[in-house]
DNA sequence: CAACCATACTCGGATTCCGATATATCGGGT
DNA sequence: ACCCGATATATCGGAATCCGAGTATGGTTG
């Protein structure tokens, strides 16, 4: 009996964006840095030192592991090291993803039930 | 021209539910620790030092402000100090939830697309 | 070749986190 | 009256995190 998931949350935003964009398929680093912000459609930007240190750590806590070079055959750069989520890090995501929608549903009860004025 | 709302994204898990604790009823600082806990069913709980390293923020950019001693006429204990949003609090905690519903729509895509195994 | 983009990664200062701790008051039980 | 646990505010300081600037190199394009 190990911890749980739970021991993982909440995740900081690096934390989440990072693993949403490895949720579709195996990205390398510069790649993950293209998709955060393409995702959060600018608004939130990575930059290489946050988003290394965080790959430290999700790698230390086995929530993402390296994958070989290329990730299909069509590899472009032999530089790049691919990332991939492991099972533990898609359950700590969906776990994640669970907890916001309950956070998210308090939140717009309340933001619902005050401020009715001129949506 | 000043700057957006946006300058305040993302928020971190300590803001978001300081804010969000806030945004039924006003409430002091013992209060917030417990609505907090109570909010996310203990699954995240908040220190004095979070709290009130997290509360001086918030006082200086705006998002929260004290109010009076007491929030009604019931006023139990003359210790307590208030703390109220602001409307730009508000605002800010509105914008961050509209965020996060993009983020968990996105999420969920990627989530529901790879693994329907067992809920 | 020069410039620029893609890519990986380090460094170090600033910021934030957060439990331990200090202090004081309240309320209930005996 | 007295004690004690819960309520309440707040600081401290070390650990963790953030995050842009910088370093390095290869590929591409004018």
């Amino acid at each position: 009996m190990k911890h749980t998931l739970d021991s993982f949350l909440p995740l900081s935003p690096a934390e989440l964006h990072i693993l949403l964009a490895l949720a579709p398929e195996d990205l390398h680093g510069y790649g993950i840095m293209q998709e955060v912000t393409r995702q959060s459609q600018g608004q939130y930007k990575l930059g290489p030192g946050t988003l290394y240190d965080n790959l430290k750590k999700l790698l230390s806590h086995r929530l993402v592991e390296e994958s070989g070079r290329a990730a299909s055959t069509d590899d472009r750069d032999a530089r790049r090291r691919y990332y991939r989520l492991t099972s533990v890090g898609r359950a700590v995501l969906t776990a994640e993803v669970t907890r916001l929608e309950q956070v998210l549903r308090e939140a717009k009860t309340h933001l619902r039930a005050m401020k009715p004025r001129r949506a």
